[in-house]
RNA sequence: GGGCCUGUAGCUCAGUUGGUUAGAGCAUGCGCUUGAUAAGCGCAGGGUCACUGGUUCGAGCCCAGUCAGGCCCA
């Protein structure tokens, strides 16, 4: 009987499907973006407005999308979406950095023996054939941008702007020459990469040699030792470094009757001792720091050179002699530690790793260097400088390809002198914003620290090195030359370059007869580092430059520093007004996530958008705080989707509850009841809106996502799903359809399901569009603006009262919880409440609502000063339609079943047709 | 080894210029509801604020060190 009840009540009616269905349902959406062209319509509806560039940093072409790729471009579009629902113009245009090692080496790795054009053209086909896989990724995460249209490093137009940015760098005298050690591979005759190293064990003749000490305090008294695993590199040892801090001694040693005074460092006497069988005599001398040493000379022991005694920190106490030997020509450390005292490099090795003359050893030239080392060891054995030699197994490089031993060796390489860029660089940062803040200091650390940028690199897939030699083999470096090359690369691609011979060439740019060029590449930081001119500048719908840059925290080294040289050589300023970084993804126990075997596969961003959809995975970037590592477990996405699932639902039940509410077509944001009109419970929620449109606003406008999340979560959970939408059920369900106090809560609902639509959009970019379009208003949520806070919708008094309900609420609850525990009662709604507080504090608030309030059909307040409520079951008849136990009940002579409220509204509305 | 950074409940986050008993949501447990129902509501449990020491009347917050982790170098 009273199930005939219940079609006469409102109860939310929604075709808003509760179970989402993500993976079906986004693709379909995103299909309908393309084919109303949602982001020309959005550049349009900003068409004259303010202008916001975020440019984006390029990822490599290289692989699919994984979680952190996701990330970094999700944040991205979390920040163009926002930007452009607070009314701002905000383009976004999509890039991909192509040239490159990663990619030359993959190609290189499936077909060897390729010639370099061929490796271009091959890896031009990989580098597109991933730019089509990873846009296809990048839509599907819902990130919104010129995907027709993005930018591509191998683009002839952007290879021009690189060699046109090229030759103003040469104009500005940045660009030099100069020879620095390499990884070379003599079977290849060609320069490898780290990638292209493998090791093997190996075992040398690891040598101890002594310097006679040729100046200072231990002139003629005392020779250095030092210890190395390379004999062959010794021709070309220009110093001796020593750690400035460790200890050293001048002592006297003895073998075979022969005495000596070594000077080595104490701490490894020992092991000298045992490798070399010469032992210690005599009285101990006393120790000295290594910075004793500095500046001392040493005769070479075979040249007639001295070597000069250097401090270094990366002098390591673990093996040899705690002196070691310095070859710039032949060490990354020995280079640097040469460069920065001003050393020569010394690197008498030729393509095929055998000695020139430079190595001054006349009956070597010509020897293969490997083969060199027992002549060197006879040479220092004759010479009386071989304190003694041993064989030593090591892991040794060696070249993946033709597997011969790997050397260091020296080549002529250009180099951007970053002095002559460094002060105004560091005042370029201090002029721009940074987020977090401690990215100024990291730049700054990097930049001030940093050596001259090598930019020559031996290698085929990149931008031409435009470096032309004159017939006698002089490097020239003309900056019309450039400008003239960039002009036939924009005309026919940088492949000319090698397709091109000398002659050709220089015909085609009309260069002096006999001008040749070499098959060399810039480094591709150079690429993405100019991107600000390639783009920004080229690009009439942005500007340079750009508002934000936003990458992972490594680009302070990476592209953030590389942009900000190049842009700082051309325009003397940085390309960025504010750097944004964010931290990596890494797993529960804050580890690396490449560390972790159980992420290595589904780590691919199309993994999760498989499983749980894309806005699912974007949920996640808004709900981390990105400054810091970026957590991701598992656990993350199941809590995710019920923190989804929460929203999703709040989102629904409010359109059920609006689904008999004429919702203006037009004009959004207008409350449709006069304000004084509602109850406490709705002036309350709309303050509370106004609070979350205010706090949301702000996050977005500071990029803290994260507390846009938490914020909209903590409205639905609370606000919304345990209080407003609970408490307004019975009004909703119960009351007739038109009466003012439920038209005024659809009212306020409306406002809120607004509100909350908009604010969740740059997040769930699927969802919030799904249910904006359930409002009927048409036209995609993605061209709204942000909600404005309305002062007139503030009620800090209503907000007052709630809280002291609230407070009161939280004492029945614990008392009818207690009844239900002694089985006295079931629902609340059969409780009769005696609450006893102070009624000063509700004042003003009409007893129906305050029963409202609490959900509870019998309620009575008596004055105390503590607040108490004492439970009973009610005496009352429960109303088959409201469920409530009302003294009304069988009151109504028409219904007596029904309570006063019900009774009333059956009989003046019709029955619905269904009943 | 160096530079920069991080460390608050099982998870994600709050925690104002140091100032009562460190908060929220989710998760968990126990109930209620079956008119948001592959939903909704209530109540409860859960923290040595990484650790150690210091400054202070008082430290999650300030200082030093240790441990763990991240990025970049070496």
């Amino acid at each position: 009987m009273a199930q005939n009840y219940k079609d006469t009540l409102n109860l939310p009616k929604t075709e808003f499907p509760m179970k989402a269905s993500l993976t079906s349902r986004e693709p379909e959406i995103l299909q309908a973006w393309e084919e109303t062209h949602l982001y020309q319509q959005i550049q349009k509806a900003r068409e004259g407005a303010e202008l916001f560039v975020l440019h984006d940093g390029p990822p490599f072409a290289n692989g699919d999308v994984h979680m952190g790729t996701a990330l970094n471009k999700i944040l991205k579009d979390l920040v163009v979406k926002s930007k452009t629902m607070a009314g701002f113009r905000a383009p976004y245009v999509p890039g991909w950095d192509c040239h490159g090692l990663p990619i030359e080496f993959k190609v290189v790795k499936e077909t060897r023996g390729l010639s370099p054009l061929e490796v271009r053209k091959r890896s031009e086909q990989f580098a597109r054939k991933f730019v089509d896989i990873q846009r296809g990724q990048f839509k599907r995460l819902g990130v919104l941008g010129d995907w027709e249209r993005p930018y591509l490093t191998l683009d002839p137009a952007y290879e021009a702007e690189i060699l046109r940015s090229f030759a103003v760098f040469v104009e500005k005298g940045l660009v030099y020459e100069s020879k620095k050690p390499v990884f070379w591979s003599t079977g290849a005759q060609t320069a490898l990469a780290v990638a292209e190293v493998e090791y093997h064990d190996r075992q040398d003749t690891a040598v101890y040699v002594k310097f006679p000490i040729a100046t200072g305090e231990l002139k003629d008294k005392a020779s250095i030792v030092i210890w190395t695993t390379t004999p062959w590199t010794l021709p070309a040892n220009l110093a001796i470094a020593v750690h400035p801090k460790e200890l050293y001694v001048a002592r006297d040693f003895m073998k075979d009757g022969v005495a000596e005074t070594f000077v080595l460092a104490e701490s490894l006497i020992e092991k000298f001792c045992a490798a070399t069988g010469w032992d210690p005599v005599g009285e101990p001398t006393r120790s000295f720091p290594g910075t004793k040493l500095e500046g001392v000379g040493a005769q070479h022991p075979f040249l007639p050179r001295t070597a000069i005694v250097l401090t270094a920190d990366f002098v390591t106490m673990d093996s040899g002699t705690g002196a070691v030997h310095i070859a710039p020509g032949h060490g990354d450390d020995d280079y640097s530690l040469g460069h920065r005292n001003g050393l020569p490099i010394l690197s008498p090795v030729d393509d095929h790793g055998r000695y020139t003359d430079e190595a001054g050893l006349p009956q070597l030239t010509g020897k293969y260097v490997f083969d060199a080392n027992a002549d060197i060891v006879t040479i220092l054995r004759d010479a009386g400088m071989l304190v003694a030699d041993e064989v030593y197994a090591h892991s040794y490089p060696y070249c993946w390809r033709s597997k011969t031993p790997i050397i260091f060796r020296a080549v002529e390489q250009f180099f951007i002198r970053i002095d002559a860029l460094r002060t105004q660089a560091l005042d370029a940062i201090k002029n721009s914003q940074w987020l977090p803040a401690w990215g100024e200091a990291r730049i700054s650390g990097t930049v001030e620290a940093r050596p001259d940028w090598v930019i020559s690199r031996q290698r085929s897939w990149g931008v031409p090195l435009p470096v032309f030699y004159s017939a006698e083999g002089a490097a020239i470096l003309d900056a019309n030359w450039i400008r003239k090359l960039a002009d036939l690369v924009e005309r026919l691609g940088s492949n000319v370059w090698f397709e091109m011979d000398d002659a050709q060439l220089a015909r085609e740019l009309d260069l002096p007869e006999g001008t040749k060029h070499r098959n060399e590449t810039i480094d591709v930081w150079i690429d993405s580092g100019v991107s600000h001119q390639a783009v920004l500048a080229q690009n009439r719908d942005l500007h340079n430059p750009a508002d934000m840059y936003l990458e992972a925290t490594d680009q302070h080294r990476g592209w953030f520093q590389s942009s900000l040289m190049t842009s700082v050589a051309l325009h003397n300023r940085a390309p960025y007004k504010t750097c944004v970084t964010h931290g990596f993804v890494v797993d529960v126990d804050g580890k690396k996530i490449s560390k972790s075997s159980s992420y290595s596969k589904p780590m691919d961003a199309g993994h999760f958008v498989g499983k749980h959809g894309a806005d699912i995975v974007r949920l996640w970037v808004s709900s981390v705080n990105y400054t810091d590592d970026v957590p991701f477990s598992e656990e993350m996405f199941t809590r995710l989707g019920d923190t989804y699932r929460r929203i999703r639902n709040t989102l629904r039940i409010l359109l059920g509850n609006l689904s008999d509410f004429d919702a203006p077509q037009t004009n959004s944001g207008r409350l449709q009841v006069p304000v004084e009109a509602l109850t406490l419970v709705d002036r309350w929620i709309l303050h509370r809106l106004q609070q979350v449109i205010a706090d949301c606003t702000a996050a977005y406008a500071a990029y803290e996502f994260h507390k846009v999340y938490h914020t909209i979560n903590q409205f639905c959970a609370v606000d919304l799903s345990s209080l407003y939408v609970d408490i307004t059920k019975d009004r909703m369900y119960c009351d007739a359809v038109g009466a003012p106090r439920r038209r005024g809560t659809q009212a306020a609902m409306q406002q809120v399901f607004e509100a909350l639509t908009k604010l969740l959009a740059p997040i769930l970019v699927f969802t919030a569009e799904e249910a904006w379009g359930y409002l009927g208003r048409g036209g995609s949520i993605h061209l709204q603006e942000f909600p404005q806070p309305d002062d007139a919708l503030r009620d800090e008094a209503a907000d007052q009262t709630v809280q002291e309900l609230l407070r009161l609420r939280g004492v029945i609850g614990q008392a009818v919880e207690q009844a239900r525990q002694e089985k006295l009662i079931g629902n609340a709604l059969e409780a009769a409440v005696v609450l006893r507080c102070d009624r000063d504090a509700i004042a003003g608030v009409s007893h129906e609502e305050i029963e409202e309030f609490f959900i509870l059909s019998d309620l009575r307040i008596e004055e105390g000063t503590e607040p108490a409520a004492t439970i009973t079951k009610t005496a009352t008849q429960k109303c088959p339609r409201c469920w409530r136990h009302r003294a009304s009940v069988g009151t109504h002579a028409s219904h007596p079943e029904l309570c006063d409220r019900c009774a009333t509204v059956v009989e003046n509305s019709p029955i619905p047709a269904t009943a």
